[in-house]
DNA sequence: AGTGACAAAATTGTCAACAATTTTCGGAAC
DNA sequence: GTTCCGAAAATTGTTGACAATTTTGTCACT
């Protein structure tokens, strides 16, 4: 493995940087985190790092014990069912608000993200249609307005990210949500408060569904 | 004021008894907090202090900002309310696992609260039935066992503690919310999923609408 | 071989001193 | 009296060294 400063130029505070390093998948679950070297790979200071440590832990990316250092912290599929359904609640109620907030130029926008979408099943382009789906359900948050919801489904986002990726990726997963995706917007454009929440929810169900009648394969961890 | 060096004897970690204090209204909102102060007052380590702060700003209880130093974060009534629709919606989740695994010592134990809130409102001890409130809640959190949910749900606490606290103190108000409380535990007790999910959106709906309607006085804020 | 004790190494926890920044305060200029 | 400037004070940010703890490795003993 490669083992210069890294992390680009731009001096972001260590914190987003090992941040978005976790959840890109840099580290992997489990993997330990040792202050020293997080310190010499983002080329900041031990204090830094470890201050870095505490706040991810509360974002719940990171677990630490007392004079054992931290670790990436491995989310359970059992985790991963407990955090759909709160995003399931919560998602619904940023929709409601969205169909009852939404502007003209929002409704563009949106529409614009269920074109690509189609394009992007259409043309098997499964990585780009997840990152639409992101991007959806951002905005959606993003304009309800809800900034409580809309923080805590942020964290809860970083937390399951790797999940929703790989359900993203089973065969015929993107057929199953794209009608959802579009039966959402629309409701959500007509400022159908009932059917935006209905539509969030039923997506979010199947979601779950899928999560738990899962044939996963198995998250070989090696602990060294 | 009291300059002592505060604090009970055990050796609580800073930020437990930081966050207690805040909570429990020892500091008031928007003060300042400085960290040579705090240091003192408990008698720990700038760097714990430190440690402590970047903990409670992450939980929303405290605000930081570059070289200005930390205050006790300030919710005002409409972030109060974004709050409640959050709670309405986890809360009421929680309300129908309950309902689902709720056990018989359980059933025992939400009953006895139940009739212990009966007596502090017959008795006008506006206290008492506060606390009761918050136990019932909590309990009912436990006995769902989402604690994804109910995670975020003691944050959410926290937050909104001092908000809450004052809705209670309001006249009539306990008259309004017992019988709601009564529901949803009869509800959850005999197992009614539904009716234990519709009772706590009742129940929150109504603590909603009492804090936008609010004639509440002047939060009024000295700053020195 | 397996086990336990013990030392060595690695790692985290703590602290105090120093640097950088912001705020406060006094006074000169108008 | 007000405004603007600059020095002093207060406060936060950063660094490095040291202490405490856990982990690893070694070796005698059974």
């Amino acid at each position: 493995m490669t083992e210069e400063p890294a992390e680009q130029m731009a001096d972001v505070p260590v914190v987003v940087a090992l941040r978005e390093a976790i959840v890109r998948g840099d580290f992997a679950p489990n993997q330990r985190l040792v202050e020293a070297d997080l310190s010499a790979h983002f080329s900041a200071s031990r204090a830094n790092v470890r201050a870095a440590l505490i706040e991810l832990a509360n974002e719940g990316l990171v677990e630490r014990v007392q004079n054992r250092g931290a670790r990436v912290r491995s989310i359970s599929v059992e985790e991963a069912v407990e955090i759909s359904e709160v995003r399931l609640v919560l998602e619904s109620l940023c929709a409601e608000k969205a169909a009852k907030r939404i502007k003209a130029d929002e409704i563009r926008e949106l529409k614009g993200i269920g074109r690509a979408m189609r394009k992007a099943v259409a043309g098997g382009d499964v990585v780009g249609y997840s990152q639409l789906n992101e991007e959806l359900h951002r905005r959606i948050r993003e304009i309800g307005g809800q900034r409580t919801a809309a923080q805590v489904l942020e964290r809860l986002r970083a937390q399951s990210v790797r999940h929703q990726f790989r359900l993203a990726m089973r065969p015929g997963r993107p057929a199953v949500s794209l009608p959802q995706h579009l039966a959402l917007i629309d409701a959500i454009c007509a400022h159908e408060v009932d059917e935006a929440h209905e539509a969030m929810r039923r997506h979010l169900e199947s979601v779950i569904a899928a999560l738990t009648s899962s044939p996963e394969p198995e998250t070989r961890t090696i602990r060294p």
